[in-house]
DNA sequence: AAATTAGTATCGTATATGCGCATATTGGAG
DNA sequence: CTCCAATATGCGCATATACGATACTAATTT
């Protein structure tokens, strides 16, 4: 019970939600999350292990790099029925539409370029 | 994305996820659920609302009475696999077991004499 | 080993949530 | 209309949550 609640809570987050999203598609690191959605490197962090903690992805390290992607096969069988839901409640969603457009320019560089990227921009 | 979110909400709270399983058995009123789940008045009344705000459950008057039951038609469709998925996640759970048992035990008997059943049982 | 880089942990603050208490609202009985 | 009963709601408090800024850790490079 107390597990559900948290993996309930987890999902109850449009932060979280936009990145349960990002990793429907594939496999990302943090950096690429934050370009995606556009957000600062620690909110892109905490929120990823939030979707961590709560049992819904894996996490894989290569160097640097924190890849984290969804946990279809370690994942409770009730899990996978939660994120299959929420996949259909986001389908034709516009701005799950635009994240995933935005992960597709993504490059694998690093937070410290982003968050410059970020600032000149704005 | 904001609606979804709030269904989540709604959803990643013990209390309510309690309530979600009562009414998978039946109907209940305010009372009933006060008295299987042994909260108080206020507390079954918010979390219910909750619910019933979120989506998931229409409301009949009959007289005084509220009787809340799960919107199995009306609520949108991935909203039922919400549902199914959280009865799966229950399923065998040790709380939720005693909260049907004591459903089955309680009476349509108003809030004010069920507050004062609790107070003299404690 | 020092500098660099990707990511995480901590802290302070703003906001949201859950609850009880008291009170309001609504329907029915007399 | 007045009173009572079932439920809903405003208020205030305690706690939880999300966030940015910054300090810190660990892997890589030079």
């Amino acid at each position: 019970m107390r597990n559900l609640v948290k993996a309930m809570k987890a999902l109850s987050d449009e932060t979280r939600l936009r990145i349960l999203n990002l990793l429907l598609e594939r496999e990302c690191c943090v950096c690429e999350v934050m370009q995606a959605l556009d957000i600062s490197q620690t909110r892109a962090s905490r929120n990823l292990s939030a979707l961590y903690d709560a049992g819904f992805l894996k996490l894989r390290k290569d160097g640097l790099w924190s890849l984290y992607s969804i946990d279809r096969d370690g994942m409770k069988e009730h899990y996978s029925d939660l994120v299959n839901a929420v996949r259909k409640a986001l389908q034709g969603n516009k701005v799950i539409g635009a994240d995933r457009e935005r992960l597709r320019k993504a490059e694998r560089v690093g937070p410290a370029s982003v968050t410059q990227m970020r600032k000149t921009a704005s």
